[in-house]
RNA sequence: GGGGUCGUAGUUCAGUUGGUUAGAACGCCGGCCUGUCACGCCGGAGGUCGCGAGUUCGAGUCUCGUCGGCCCCGCCA
């Protein structure tokens, strides 16, 4: 007989004989009548079992404990009115069973429901079997065969890149794989599949996606692991139009498997007003909370700390957040804190109360200051601002953090709306005190804004990259750029960002070769598909819809990865240790 | 590398100013129960208070160190 889904028994499978296959999800054993739920992927049914009908089954049902894994056959039937369960998907039916078969017993499970993490992870096996993790899993799977649906419908190949490769000392930290043919060298799993997909340009693909694992040794984040998943995506002859419009196909397909209509085409908004207006490069939309520049009307003013920071080359900025004027000391204090860990020096208040606007520090604003600020901030009766004065980046960064902070505080964030987002317009470069020197924002191989290039040895501080991120509800789901396709002007950015003749010839030697034959214009982006999934999903954190995913020390606690390795593995690879294994046995 | 927070029964947690035998719920074990669906009722077992030092007559509680989970900063071209 065919198995059938306990979750899909209904009116409609009424006087059917059916054989079902799961785990008992609960057990309730009233003596003369037994109920099981029992549960397969596809959901629950209750069965019932007779001890007084069928003695036999009794016998084997006895024992069985949550979780053990059960046959039933039975036939299902309608459950009398006072016994419907509305509650349950299968709730007007169950299962009247007559044989029973154990395939498997478990032990009391090491885990409930609201575990922690901890616990959760070492057993991630039973985690998984819950419901939610189910349907987070089965969604990742949906999305990801509808994204590679929508590229081939666009004339997209799906193409995998090399795990085993070179390292490009230029970005992350790599993670190294030990040679054992080649001693003394390593090979370098890939960032990001970045060089072999501009090579497939220059190959003639013309178009090229890949669901590519991506690995990066730095430390983690909720929504960060050390290995993850992009949408990678290029394309020849490409307009950012057309890379726009590709992706906003994309989103307005998938999406709506996590109940989210996207709104096409998405705005655009330049990296330098993101900045400016927002404090982040991955501003969320669904609020305002918008950061005013306060430099010109408090910079001269009275407050010795206002004039310092704007005479130092700073700026002041804040915004005003509605109803706010009642915060308490500790609350104001736990916001100052939010700024100092971005590097502000703390944070300064504006009250709105009784038709007067009065600053956190006495007697040093005029009252034109007073008033010019209100307006600018759009504070009214009872309203606060939050104002930072600091160097532009810092101020930025705080008031960003801030930002966020205060909506999520004063529950501003309308959480059924999303915000997509384009943001272009980023630099180019960015200047390293440390190493003293530019450091590409994107990659070494985005090209300038073409209106930009005359800067390049002028002030390259200034130049912009035709580089782009797609940004929803204060997350960074990807970006991209248009390349470089060029082998002078790629000579030409190695030379700015200070890498020598040979050490590009070294490094990159083999797409420089590749640019001379012929390389078309393209470019692309990368999406995260973690985070995308996590979005759909309503979690927050990428934990959630990676079925293995590692701890916040990038370990994992069910294999108990990484580990030490037994000294004949390193001696095949010529490899010594500096340090003991931290459960160094010396095996040999 | 830095900051915050948590670690007590199989699980989730409580545990007062340091003071007798460390509690609860769920789970587990035994018994009863024919319409439950978080079944109910009666009884029982279960603890290296993450680990190691220290202070003290006495430490789950205080101090230092250490390990681990989570969040954040740095980092993530």
């Amino acid at each position: 007989m065919k198995r059938h889904a306990a979750g899909t028994l209904g009116r409609a499978d009424l006087g059917e004989r059916v054989l079902l296959q799961g785990w008992v999800h609960r057990r309730r054993d009233l003596g003369g009548l037994v109920f099981i739920d029992l549960r397969d992927r596809s959901g629950i049914v209750q069965v019932v079992v007779r001890p007084e009908e069928h003695p036999e089954l009794s016998e084997v049902v006895d024992p069985v404990r949550n979780e053990w894994v059960l046959e039933i056959e039975g036939e299902v039937a309608e459950r009398s009115a006072g016994n419907v369960n509305p509650d349950m998907a299968t709730g007007e039916v169950e299962v009247n069973a007559d044989r029973a078969v154990i395939l498997a017993q478990s032990e009391p499970l090491p885990l409930e429901g609201d575990a922690t993490e901890e616990t959760r992870l070492r057993y991630r096996y039973l985690d998984l079997r819950r419901p939610e993790f189910q349907r987070n899993l089965m969604l990742r799977h949906r999305v990801t065969l509808e994204t590679i649906e929508h590229f081939d419908e666009q004339g997209f190949v799906h193409i995998e890149t090399p795990i085993l490769t070179r390292s490009t000392p230029e970005g992350a930290r790599d993670y190294l794989v030990p040679s054992r043919v080649q001693k003394s060298t390593f090979y370098a799993l890939p960032q990001s599949p970045q060089l072999f997909k501009q090579i497939l340009m220059v190959a003639g693909l013309e178009r090229y996606v890949q669901i590519a694992r991506c690995f990066r040794d730095e430390d983690l984040r909720a929504e960060r692991q050390p290995e993850f998943t992009q949408v990678d995506v290029e394309m020849s002859f490409p307009s950012e139009d057309e890379l726009f419009a590709l992706i906003e196909g994309l989103f307005a397909r998938i999406f709506p498997l996590g109940g989210i209509e996207p709104e096409v085409p998405f705005p655009r908004l330049p990296y330098s007003q993101a900045m400016a207006r927002f404090g982040s490069d991955r501003p969320d939309l669904r609020f305002e909370l918008e950061i005013v520049d306060l430099t010109e009307v408090l910079g001269d003013s009275e407050f010795r700390a206002f004039r310092k920071t704007v005479s130092d080359g700073g700026t002041i900025r804040g915004f005003g957040i509605p109803d706010a004027a009642g915060a308490s000391r500790k609350q104001v204090d736990g916001w100052a804190s939010i700024a100092q860990s971005h590097g502000a020096a703390g944070v300064l208040t504006l009250r709105r109360q009784n038709g007067e606007t009065v600053f956190g520090v006495k007697d040093v604003l005029s009252e034109g200051e007073l008033e010019k600020a209100t307006e600018l901030l759009g504070l009214e009766e009872g309203g606060m601002a939050l104002l930072v004065a600091a160097t532009s980046s810092v101020a930025a960064a705080s008031l960003g953090a801030l930002r966020v902070e205060l909506a999520r505080h004063y529950e501003l964030i309308p959480e059924d709306e999303h915000s997509f987002v384009w943001i272009t317009e980023f630099p180019l470069l960015e200047w390293d005190d440390r190493s003293e020197r530019w450091f590409s924002c994107h990659h070494p191989f985005t090209s300038p804004d073409p209106r930009d290039l005359h800067l390049l040895d002028s002030d390259p501080g200034s130049v912009r990259a035709q580089a782009y991120d797609v940004v929803m509800d204060g997350v960074e789901l990807g970006g991209g750029s248009i390349r470089i396709h060029d082998r002078q002007l790629q000579e030409r950015m190695f030379e700015v960002l200070g890498i020598s003749r040979e050490e590009g010839r070294e490094r990159f030697g083999f797409l420089l070769d590749a640019l001379r034959y012929g390389a078309p214009p393209h470019g692309g982006l990368a999406l995260g598909l973690d985070r995308i999934i996590m979005l759909m999903a309503g979690t927050s954190s990428i934990r959630d819809v990676i079925a293995f995913p590692k701890t916040t020390s990038a370990t994992c606690l069910m294999t108990d990865a990484p580990s030490a390795v037994d000294t004949g593995q390193l001696r095949e690879l010529g490899i010594s240790l500096l340090e003991p294994g931290p459960d160094d046995k010396a095996k040999s």
